[in-house]
DNA sequence: GTCTATATATGGATAGAC
DNA sequence: GTCTATCCATATATAGAC
């Protein structure tokens, strides 16, 4: 692991990013203390003098990452732009934005599914989520509304355009050893993908 | 968790099963060996018996699962059906396989995630995989050479059907929480979910 | 605020009786 | 094969000096 300490930040902002950092990489069950502080370059104690347990520190991180997952995503979709140009702009936006920290999708979802015991912090990543959900819908809704796309379940689109955009990131390993692509390959393909889930989308939304 | 103990198997078998389930639910770090005596309802001292070890518990459940995951897969594409019915036929076996089994995809991805440590035992998932992958390709490589098909990466194509089948899975919790549905409602989008991916599939590659 | 030393808790593994 | 008791390693957490 590379050490991203910041000499001119705080030791508490030290922590938070090397806590991200190994969090994310292998969730809060295998991730231990001593690698946060090792990749923070600080002494282990201080994690408990800053934040007083695993738990606290992990929910930080969790908080923050899931609270601007989809933060633009909203603003996106409430502009007055054509339905196809939000759904591209979406796609893009999304995209460009996991390629930088591709681990999140993975931390989030794996996270919400192991530990229901926690249940209460992922509680508050839920409101958004759930108004990205139910704008997006309606947006689908008068679209069909007006004739302007086929007759689809709004419910399986917008799943299945999340499906097209988080997946690959999710099945990243799986997708690099099967396709035999490395790092940079993948990125070519994501970024490929853009144009692609675009495309994938108008051509089987559009009339017959 | 209920307990699936069967008394007529043995006491290895028995164990299997319950590694199987605590394995799946909370990924390798965050299961705990008691949790699977419990489950298999025998003395913890008995899973050492049997097994050596914890990690050698884990390979045997890892190596069963991602072996049969796409078992059956290969014997659809390798068949002389016509394109669409395969994609119909891998659509739905898929789906019906893993709602059995909804941990499956989040349990094989997340591990391939977290520990690049245990590397040697997913490489033996690899091969199979990748013969999916280079099968589905080569298939819609064929279908484009005969002008039945929309010319899309083959890639892309590979990877978005399968994300379109295995993203709910893995996103479950997200989705249920975001749509508001319970576990039987969230079954039924999956049912309903089988003829969406093909009818979605079907009008996006069809030739303009 | 940061360190060393150490306590405490957890969970994986073993020894040995039955 | 199965149990009880226990060991040991690991990791989190705290106490207290500086």
């Amino acid at each position: 692991m590379v050490k991203i300490v910041d000499k001119t930040k705080s030791t508490e902002e030290n922590i938070l990013v090397a806590a991200r950092e190994v969090f994310m990489k292998k969730g809060f069950s295998a991730a231990r203390m001593c690698d946060i502080a090792h990749e923070a370059n600080i002494n282990p104690a201080l994690l408990h003098y800053y934040f007083r347990k695993k738990d606290k520190l992990f929910d930080i991180i969790f908080k923050q990452e899931s609270n601007q997952f989809h933060a633009n995503i909203l603003s996106i979709l409430k502009s007055d732009l054509p339905f196809f140009e939000k759904v591209r702009q979406v796609i893009d936006a999304d995209i460009k934005k996991i390629s930088v920290t591709p681990y999140i999708p993975m931390f989030i979802l794996n996270e919400m599914h192991n530990n229901p015991s926690r249940n209460e912090q992922y509680a508050a990543a839920i409101p958004q989520q759930k108004e990205v959900f139910s704008v997006f819908i309606r947006l689908v809704e008068q679209e069909q509304k007006a004739g302007r796309i086929r007759q689809v379940c709004p419910k399986q689109f917008v799943i299945s355009l999340f499906g097209m955009i988080m997946f690959p990131f999710l099945a990243q390993p799986m997708i690099q050893a099967s396709l035999e692509v490395n790092q940079l390959q993948f990125n070519q393909i994501m970024e490929d993908r853009i144009q692609f889930i675009y495309d994938f989308f108008k051509k089987s939304l559009q009339i017959a």
